[in-house]
DNA sequence: AGTCACCTGATT
DNA sequence: AATCAGGTGACT
């Protein structure tokens, strides 16, 4: 389930792990997951540097390497990411440290990618995705001005990672009901007030989303608690609404589910 | 702007 | 056997 928050609890919890540990081998298990890219390029770049930092960018996981280079890795729908030995159907592709430890990229459906760059080439890439919801760069002013020129529905409209970075399915459905927008509504329908809730409505519900995020990885046992807190409208087609009791609707937006309380948001 | 392919496993 | 899945990019 990556989204912004899930990817933040990975790297937040993985970085401690894999900081300042030397890459000893790299393991291409399935091309597929690096592909464009050639495995032995990418074992000749990475093997043998230092791992400084892993940071988030979007639903983007970012490696930096001593000698300026650095891997992206992202999940994609089924992805996951964890320090641990390499024993399991679905890795892919796993980094050998020193120390003993192993970083492991596990994939179910394998559509997840695996990449390196140099520092300066991904920075180009990064720069093309919108700005970070929980930072002071996702201004309410220049959300609101996107917002003018843009004839999109909301809903694709906040997925679009173009736009903000990191929102996904899950939560903008949930961005939107807490806002009490229809996810259909074009965005430069949506008057300047209530934008300025949806920019609100954005960051509290990524912000609360982050902290369950944390808390599941800590906590396996918590996983559902922890969802069912952050979803008020995700998943429940049928289910009375939180705050109305009407039947919440299941639509198709951009060939993908869209959850809402038609009451509710119009 | 909208649709579909990419993959595979879980669910109906 | 058919359908569904939280993402993205290539296509029309």
């Amino acid at each position: 389930m990556p989204e912004l928050p899930e990817v933040e609890a990975i790297c937040r919890r993985i970085a401690p792990l894999v900081a300042r540990r030397t890459i000893r081998a790299v393991h291409v298990v399935r091309a597929l997951v690096v592909r464009p890219q050639r495995p032995a390029r990418i074992a000749r770049i990475a093997e043998g540097r230092k791992i400084l930092d892993v940071r988030r960018r979007g639903k983007n996981i970012l490696i930096d390497l001593s000698g300026g280079f650095a891997f992206r890795i992202h999940l994609r729908m089924t992805g996951e990411l964890r320090v641990d030995r390499p024993v399991r159907p679905s890795t892919r592709f796993w980094l050998e440290l020193s120390g003993s430890h192993t970083l492991v990229f596990d994939d179910a459906r394998a559509l997840g990618r695996v990449h390196i760059y140099s520092s300066a080439d991904l920075e180009k890439i990064m720069a093309g995705i919108g700005p970070e919801p929980l930072s002071k760069d996702f201004s309410l002013d220049s959300f609101i001005e996107a917002a003018h020129d843009s004839r999109q529905p909301a809903k694709l409209f906040l997925m679009d990672q173009r736009r903000i970075a990191g929102m996904g399915n899950i939560y903008a459905a949930e961005a939107l009901f807490r806002a009490a927008i229809n996810p259909r509504q074009p965005m430069n329908r949506i008057d300047p007030q209530r934008l300025m809730v949806l920019h609100a409505a954005i960051r509290e519900t990524l912000r609360t989303a982050v902290k369950s995020a944390r808390i599941a990885y800590n906590h396996p046992g918590k996983v559902t608690e922890a969802e069912r807190f952050t979803r008020a409208v995700y998943g429940r087609a049928g289910e009375p609404c939180l705050r109305c009791g009407t039947e919440i609707c299941r639509i198709e937006q951009g060939g993908r589910s869209t959850y809402y309380c038609p009451n509710c948001q119009r």
